[in-house]
DNA sequence: TCTAACTTGTGAAGAAATTCACAAGCTCCG
DNA sequence: CGGAGCTTGTGAATTTCTTCACAAGTTAGA
């Protein structure tokens, strides 16, 4: 299979969200010109986005507004529901296990981490905050799919390393500083300074 | 002057992030082979992105951290004081206004405006909530440079011509929504959903 | 002064993304 | 059934972005 572009992705999220607002105004179909006048881009560049995964439109008619919506929260993975672990209990941290819409795109946070014996313990947002030193166990146990960091920049790097050799597959980073790790691990750096 | 690539400013940023960190150790130079490591680009995509500037580097040497980091600051508008307001005080909106990361970035939170009179008045983050309905007055009289949207989709629209109206220039929205707006209005549209 | 070791800045080549343009499929209506 | 009016899906053309590759500038050391 062919590597799609990331700006390809987010695009269909994009899509993803106007349809969600279409739908709920009751219309059926829509068009590649509806998207992309709502989106802010061209038709055959909508056409084109869709056709890297199958053809879903009907010539002459358009897109069912349901069917699409569907078969683009599957391409994007939002169908399943993600066991998300936050390490890192911080203010970031914090915000994140609050933040609501985690949990309306199907990540579900079930757990967070922290290495500071005074966070230890306490409650984040409805979670008991755990020993960061059973993070790599917990991991290998298939507790969680992705890990979500919310650490300082000079710690991230041995905790990708601790998660990837634990088996997880997928870290989004908060960290402001580039993060390596093998081929088969996903690693997502979110840059806060915008 | 030719239109610079959006990936180029945002490489930009990433590049003064990591200048910062530099200076922070005490390094007074440093290379194109050194921010592509740390930014996980190429050491010719480092040096491409800087000469649409200028040059800043000297052949053999490498580039001076601090010049060049006032000099990134300088083309990114960070080394301006901004006059931002928030319109919207509801949870964005107040998480926003409370977001320290603004004020060490040069942009300045002097206004919080919504719409609902059980808010108006009120404080949040240290600013009192005051009047929407003075905005576009205020925004008229000069007293901010960027406006924040932080309002439900449906009123991003009706918000966003009423700032071009009163000569605003730049607008920053979290409605997830497509906004027009006169060619001479930057808009620029986060989205929330990743 | 001369050579070795670096590193920048930049045309040119190459790769990737976007836009164009049109054949083909679908629906409606007379 | 046939034509008009839409809209998709997709090769090809075009534009944009990235990487290559190298001349030229700089420093250090002999």
């Amino acid at each position: 299979m062919k590597r799609i572009a990331e700006s390809t992705v987010r695009r269909l999220s994009i899509y993803l969200s106007f349809l969600e607002d279409i739908e709920a105004r009751g219309a059926l179909t829509t068009s590649s010109d509806d998207l992309a006048r709502l989106g802010g881009t061209t038709s055959a560049q909508v056409r084109k986005d869709l056709s890297f995964f199958g053809s879903f439109g009907k010539r002459g008619l358009g897109y069912s507004v349901p069917e699409l919506s569907s078969r683009l929260r599957e391409i994007l993975g939002l169908s399943h529901q993600w066991r998300v672990c936050i390490v890192g209990a911080g203010k970031i941290g914090a915000a994140l296990a609050r933040y609501a819409g985690f949990a309306e795109r199907g990540f579900l946070v079930t757990g967070v981490y922290d290495s500071d014996p005074t966070k230890i313990g306490k409650n984040s947002a409805g979670l008991t905050v755990k020993n960061i030193a059973h993070l790599d166990r917990d991991v290998a146990a298939g507790k969680y799919e992705i890990a979500v960091l919310a650490v300082p920049a000079e710690n991230a790097q041995q905790i990708v390393d601790a998660l990837a050799k634990a088996g997880l597959k997928a870290i989004l980073s908060f960290a402001p500083t580039q993060l390596n790790a093998p081929a088969d691990v996903t690693v997502r750096t979110v840059n806060m300074a915008m």
